[in-house]
DNA sequence: CACTAGATAGAAAGCGCTTGCTGTCACGCT
DNA sequence: AGCGTGACAGCAAGCGCTTTCTATCTAGTG
């Protein structure tokens, strides 16, 4: 039924070894004989068999990518930039590896049981992006994996996520993200700034938190907990969590939001609520996503260089680049100053 | 150094044989016997190795969801979904099957590597997503693939992807939808339509395009071809295309974007030709992505199901759902009438 | 011209798992 | 008591490929 290496060798008139030396490259073979086999492996339309292949070699072309939510162009963007640093040419001959994102909807139990599918398929790589859950069991859990992933062969880099003694990390600087962007506020005038955070089991979410604190702490501004609302990374959550913090306190000026996404379900209710942005109220995101130029007003927020850290790392899970100094490299945002930031109201 | 099946079956004192059964639960296993082994299994950390089974059994828990371009939350709200119906329990023990998303790019090569690749792991299942590309080559290529697949046992569905004979399809009506907008517009009044496309190659761009062209028709609205520009399916094609529109006819009153995206990179290009939306120009889009009802006014588009129907494939593709009649489903897009739409200047 | 090294090709032993077929018991019937 | 019958468990034969070790042949060397 299907055509297996025999069927080449026996076509081309070789053993099967020699077949499998030509597909693989690794091993001389004369360039007639080379030719034949190709020839019969095309005419048989011949297409190896990647577990079998995998289980002799004790290794896969498999590379997998875990992003905590895929319809999230945040995740979208830098699988998109590791992927193409991976599926290209390099490595076996045939050329190709199987780079493949696995989507675990930020559910704990979920990038577990991705962890353990890639380790079973014998994985040459996996990158984890995005932040990182805080529940020390679940860290503890993920360490142990991706040690054994290590120990295994398998080549683990975290891209966007905090480092762990475990793989090599290019981590987003989010912490010094935070602070640009309430330091930004703070410096137009800013007094009353409502925060509206991500899920508070994440490291992105405490990260930029703590920048925004201290940003505040440094310029002596109170820092009123009842101006911190936690929610989820979506527009929604924004949506809502502006009108809870309105509610609170609507004297607020500006509202500081976990990321773009949760900034637009801001502005939205802003302008629901008949507040002007920047005029009555500044809005400010995180991210850069591609959208938040076109807000309008334009979104201030801070740039992170997705594209770049993705390919970056990328590359180093194919060990086509060195690992960085102490298997870290941390990567600054840049504050975007657009126009949906301004001096306060009463100004 | 690793721990293989023998291993485990030494200390539950069992078979190998039994333990596989076990772990496969397809063959009747003394309750006792059972337990052993899984203490086994937990005590010696136990990690199948997926090649092997696979090559013993001739099938792999592997399913593959292509998508054109993994940053452009069209696609992430079907790979979701898609991911969601298949990730989840049922099928062999151990319950988990590996829902991967592999990235195109809109590549023609690449798609067709994916699908060997695909095809070398013997796939358990393959979803292709999104619109196809109209080269007769291509697409015999690509069906080639997919009646091989589908003979090798894989089981192929396509998901927004026009119909072919070789796989069950669900389809959206971009003929439709398109027809819907412009009838919308051209109700309003208007008469001179400006028409951003995709790129012309993409079933996408053609469908969408006729329905557009079918509305004007049917409406009696001359259709001069100076009116329509092709693109990409990003933002900055909608920029640079609506600027190329407007320089062609400054009197537009209404510009029908390809997608959603599209459209916000018009609506930059309007705001910054001083020009009010909808007042002085109309804007509509496409697929009715989150972000769009945050752009100001909110875009008039429309909604395509992405997640049912991507829901919806998943469950087929995992043989949990019956094929509709035919092999075809056809899913419609609902107009969504925002702000960015109403009647033309002159009116 | 015998001899060695280099270049190729083949034989064969697995890689770790699944599964058809063959036992082995313990029951429950007649 | 004799036996058919389930219910389990184990044997062993692969699955299709890689790779080590060996065999063969050619060509270069002193």
């Amino acid at each position: 039924m299907t055509v297996t290496l025999a069927d080449v060798a026996a076509r081309a008139q070789v053993s099967p070894a020699t077949v499998s030396r030509v597909l693989n490259g690794n091993y001389p073979v004369a360039a007639s004989t080379r030719e034949r086999v190709l020839k019969a492996v095309d005419e048989l339309d011949y297409v190896l068999n990647g577990p079998a292949s995998a289980l002799a070699a004790a290794t896969s072309d498999l590379v997998g990518i875990l992003v905590n939510d895929i319809a999230d162009p945040f995740f979208g963007i830098m699988a998109s930039a590791i992927q193409n640093e991976i599926g290209g040419p390099g490595g076996r001959a045939g050329g190709e590896r199987l780079a493949v994102v696995c989507n675990t909807g930020g559910s704990p139990e979920r990038e577990l049981t991705y962890l353990t599918l890639l380790q079973r398929q014998r994985a040459a790589a996996v990158v984890l992006t995005g932040g990182a859950i805080e529940d020390p069991a679940h860290l503890t859990a993920v360490g142990n994996k991706l040690r054994k992933l290590a120990d295994a062969g398998t080549r683990v880099v975290l891209c966007g996520r905090p480092p762990t003694p475990e793989a090599i990390a290019i981590t987003f600087d989010n912490r010094g993200g935070g602070q640009l962007l309430t330091e930004h506020l703070i410096g137009l005038g800013h007094r009353r700034l409502g925060y509206i955070a991500g899920p508070e089991e994440r490291t992105t979410t405490r990260h930029r938190l703590e920048g925004h604190r201290a940003a505040l702490a440094a310029a002596g501004v109170e820092d009123d907990p009842r101006r911190t609302v936690y929610g989820r990374y979506d527009r929604l959550s924004g949506y809502e969590a502006t009108l809870e913090l309105l509610r609170r306190d609507p004297t607020l000026t500006a509202v500081v939001a976990a990321n773009d996404t949760v900034a637009l379900g801001a502005c939205a209710a802003l302008r629901d609520s008949g507040l002007r942005i920047p005029d009555d109220v500044s809005v400010a995101g995180f991210d850069d996503l591609p959208f938040s130029i076109d807000a309008v007003p334009a979104l201030t927020t801070v740039r992170l260089p997705l594209a770049e850290a993705g390919a970056r790392a990328g590359r180093i899970a194919m060990g086509r680049e060195e690992a960085p100094p102490g298997g870290i490299a941390t990567v600054r945002g840049e504050l975007m100053v657009r126009g949906s930031t301004g001096g306060p109201r009463e100004a």
